[in-house]
DNA sequence: TTTTTTACTTATTAGTAAGTAAGTATTATA
DNA sequence: TATAATACTTACTTACTAATAAGTAAAAAA
């Protein structure tokens, strides 16, 4: 394989993360791609085929972004409260590039998606709820978190938070989401 | 003003008002609605001249609907808690009708849209935020409601727990909607 | 009763979408 | 060196989008 292939083809996957991050999956196009790439309409679809293969080869970049981010944690001697922050940090800066999580933006058009990117993105969310849970179950155990609901429970709650957080920052500024970010910490501190 | 109009026109406000929800701003098309109505395309246009004045309409909608549901609930002799469940319900609602919450829908959105849009959910996302607050504030002062934050504070975690919760349902289900919502109401009950 | 307004339909336009077939350089392989 | 694969471009098709102009039947107003 050589190394032009490669790049251009990391080169749309890059853009069209960053695309479905900034508008979503159905407000973008292969044009919006092959502009930026100064390349023809055509040459992205002989990467890939069909929007879907897009889609679906986007969604297993962030599937193992998170098994990597995973593992890191998992494997780190940093606080619990600290990687919890870390976390909220990912969220505070899709407001400052104007994107939302991909989870949030696979949610709005999920019902029009294929059954095969459906899967994965239950893959992918499960995987970062498991994280974050983890996370605070560890925490909690070495009590450094303090929380009463069960650990899958909490960690819906902080993501939904964040999450929606960052939705919400587009409307009423960023703000509203350090509120959101100091409560959350605050609140696992006891 | 003859009494055809008005239905029609109501009626693709109401048809477009569930794409919304359901499918997002970029998603749907007149010929969604036209369809559904069995009319021409032509006859939503000369009831909504661009996809802009109808969505500005949606928009009003929300907030007129808002507006009542918050004199509805400041008159009310029912406890703090219950108007919060109450609120918890709508959400519970999309969810059956596989629909996410309007502010959401326009959140993904946001950029496309112009300003006089965007002042209007603005203030829609305001009325909503400030009237969970009032409830809150007003439930704490009873001693109905226990939190630590400040009340506009509070009402955003509460708002993303649900309007995040229902964009998750769709991926990993309602069950974990209904772990949201009842973490939620155990909360403010402390 | 004439005129005007309302609520459409028919027919069309300009633009954009995803996707494909066929051709062409360049590079790698046999 | 001939062959085959790679990474495109050119050119096109089909389908849909928002939007508009012009015409029409029915109802309301003058």
């Amino acid at each position: 394989m050589s190394a032009k292939t490669t790049d251009t083809k990391q080169e749309i996957l890059s853009i069209a993360r960053n695309l479905m991050k900034k508008v979503g999956y159905n407000a973008f196009s292969y044009s919006d791609i092959s502009k930026q790439l100064n390349i023809k309409n055509a040459a992205v679809h002989y990467h890939y085929p069909t929007k879907e293969d897009l889609l679906a080869d986007i969604v297993n970049t962030y599937i193992e972004d998170y098994k990597k981010l995973e593992s890191g944690l998992s494997s780190s001697a940093m606080k619990a409260i600290d990687k919890i922050s870390v976390f909220a940090d990912r969220y505070a800066h899709l407001i400052e590039i104007q994107s939302i999580c991909i989870i949030g933006s696979v949610a709005s058009d999920f019902y029009t998606l294929p059954e095969a990117v459906k899967a994965k993105v239950v893959l992918l969310t499960n995987l970062v709820l498991g994280m974050v849970a983890n996370v605070l179950e560890k925490g909690r155990a070495n009590g450094e978190l303090f929380f009463e609901e069960d650990a899958r429970t909490k960690a819906l709650l902080i993501m939904t938070n964040l999450a929606a957080g960052v939705q919400l920052a587009r409307i009423t500024g960023k703000k509203d989401f350090e509120r959101i970010r100091t409560a959350l910490l605050k609140q696992l501190k006891q």
